[in-house]
DNA sequence: TTGACAAGTAACCATTTAGTTACGTATAAT
DNA sequence: ATTATACGTAACTAAATGGTTACTTGTCAA
């Protein structure tokens, strides 16, 4: 149930360059944040509401500003979903590379034909 | 700019159980994957066609009927975002155990000192 | 050849999303 | 004390999303 607030946080790009931002420096304020965005500061605020309420930032409040921190581990949720397709991929790749192998072998073999023709 | 539709089509959980559901069984028809689904051929029509959108999976026609096979390659893209946050949360990890560590080291002192009393 | 079955198209609907402007409040600086 | 700064709230909008029903087309089987 929290699983599907993590993968939807993350599907917008707006919000995963305010993760890499966070990724790069940490605890953020609001207007820091705001002057790498395309768009107005509520913009980025719902956006900040968003990662939050998926578990990926965690806010605090000192003084007149608003830090920003980033919480990578919801993301496990995804990385293990994925994880089962990792291994999907890797055998393409595996029956890829077998196929050019066995392709290579047959034109070397038609070479050394021509070769001999 | 693909990278954003893979995302997309990701982030809704019953595509990635049509996913999860060609990943048993590929090369299923369109009325065997409505099967396991809550809505009607249509709704799932729509969601296999985002699917298709973002490069997911691939279809084939045989005669009345439309196949779908899973291609889970353009899902590097999530993975090779993610590859980032891995290392973030491998790192928290590490700083937890040794808490965790040092914690437990502490207590025992103490008990050897309460033993001592 | 007629009927059943698999899929496609069109039009529609409700809700959510992604953004905006305008205004209000609390804190810091002069 | 006043002003500027940082953030919050409310209300609104356009467009996208996720689903529906109704109808059509193509293909297999009796």
């Amino acid at each position: 149930m929290e699983t599907e607030q993590v993968f939807k946080a993350v599907a917008d790009h707006h919000r995963r360059q305010l993760l890499d931002s966070l990724a790069q420096a940490n605890g953020q304020t609001l207007t820091k944040l705001c002057a790498s965005m395309p768009m107005s500061r509520i913009g980025v605020m719902k956006h900040l509401d968003i990662l939050e309420q998926a578990g990926l930032i965690t806010t605090r409040k000192v003084g007149r500003e608003k830090l920003h921190f980033l919480d990578p581990t919801p993301l496990q949720n995804v990385d293990s979903w994925l994880s089962g397709y990792r291994q999907l991929w890797n055998e393409r790749m595996d029956r890829l590379e077998d196929l050019i192998n066995r392709t290579q072998a047959s034109e070397q073999a038609k070479e050394q034909k021509d070769a001999k023709a």
